[in-house]
DNA sequence: CCCGGACAAGTGGCCCAGCCACTACACCAC
DNA sequence: GTGGTGTAGTGGCTGGGCCACTTGTCCGGG
């Protein structure tokens, strides 16, 4: 095979210092929150620039594997340099309406959630956005942002740093839909109507409630937009049966 | 709320500068392959320092979104400068307990999905699956290997792009739970039996008792890894409801 | 005793000016 | 046309420097 005629591999500065930190973390058994030398020590010790040093705690710093504090010296997140096997496949489109699925999943489960963690700050949140969706619809606007503060307030209560930075990570998808649902006619009553179930839920602390409710929600938004596609489709609130989570119970 | 007293945003200048870049890039109306000016121009356009725009560009070449040529320009490498979200996901650490919750929020709904889009091949690979954990827990070992395969089919027969690659990104987080899990007296066995229980509601089409047995599941796993934390706790199948996924009837 | 301000050391953020190495391209000789 | 040469353009890397922020220490007032 010609695959010793591959493109040579023209290593840069930086990739060789990034190694030799992975080397160090690991011999040194250094761990989370463990502190860095210094730049100014690790470029001397190195043997090169600073900037070179800092180019590469750069590269760790967008991978989340470190931290660095202006002032405060820089530390470590996991307890190794390595970085995650995702990050090496990337480039994969997604289909649409696996958004609406990966929602479904999501937010009922951080529904759940809230319902068992909320505390009283939580739910004023909940409640001042509702509030805003309420005026926004007084006003004869559509409620978008009120919508949108609501379902980040839940995301918020729920407490779940994973759920949340997934939610964030299809945001933007979320938000296209969100106008097309609210435009249909009747739809943001509706859906206000239906964020107030979820809330009386969450104050609750009936999980199971909770999810219930943010699945027909969900269900409603979805319905608006698959009409727009395909006009069969019904069932609403009919199968929406409950959540798995577990029960009411709060956290402790 | 109290949102207005979250961390304030620090923003590094190499990060203004990305945006500034994709910015550019997405008004220029580049393409892949276009070239992007000299550093040295950038520099001064963005009334920056060369050092910082260098590091602006180190960090989309880890990305994978440009290319630098020693002496011969930085090229774009798509049509966008935009990061992947799931590359976004990844480039922040997380909290070990929320994988837990994070896995029964999207696994239940995967196991529900398969149920409804799965196909011959995928029962057969899911099936191929439990035969080699079978086989691995008959030759004395845990059916590691073979857990992990029942997951992935499952996960391949929900045929959901952006939940397979949120399963993806926290792999490795569940491979370090796994191994625990098979570890626990009587584990492996019980592991199977379950196994099954989640294929045959698969095989029947039936969604909701999909993601009922694979809720079940989980909490199995999931207790087996508490134990060694926390030796209080109970419940295993008794408040597993189920999953308020939709009914039974499979895809079209 | 405790709180809060002042101070100094440590450290990261950013910049400047420059040299080197490599690439691209035009030009020239064969 | 092929291959060498020269030169401008450009990225890689350095070293030194200033500034801003964090941390810990010390000290005086309450």
């Amino acid at each position: 095979m010609s695959d010793a005629l591959r493109p040579m591999a023209r290593p840069r500065l930086y990739e060789q210092v990034i190694d030799r930190l992975r080397e160090y973390v690991a011999q040194a058994r250094l761990g989370a929150g463990d502190k860095l030398p210094a730049e100014r020590d690790l470029a001397q010790q190195l043997g090169v620039s600073r900037t070179s040093v800092k180019q590469a705690i750069v590269v760790l710093q967008v991978q989340g594997l470190v931290e660095a504090r202006h002032g405060g010296g820089t530390y470590l997140v996991g307890h190794t340099l390595d970085a995650e096997p995702v990050e090496q496949l990337v480039e994969r489109r997604q289909r649409l309406p696996d958004v609406l699925d990966a929602r479904e999943a999501v937010e009922t489960k951080l529904a759940e959630l809230a319902a068992q963690r909320r505390t009283k700050v939580d739910l004023d949140a909940i409640s001042a956005a509702l509030d805003h969706m309420r005026e926004e619809i007084a006003a004869g606007s559509y409620g978008v942002e009120g919508d949108r503060r609501f379902h980040a307030a839940v995301t918020a209560a729920a407490r779940s740093d994973i759920l949340a930075e997934f939610m964030n990570s299809i945001a933007e998808r979320i938000t296209e839909s969100r106008t097309e649902s609210l435009r249909q006619p009747g739809r943001p009553s509706r859906s206000l109507t239906q964020h107030v179930a979820i809330l009386d839920a969450i104050s609750l602390g009936d999980g199971r409630r909770a999810a219930t409710a943010m699945r027909r929600h969900l269900r409603t938004v979805a319905k608006v937009r698959l009409l727009s596609w395909n006009p069969d489709d019904e069932d609403d609130g009919r199968r929406d049966e409950d959540d798995g989570g577990a029960g009411g119970d709060a956290r402790e």
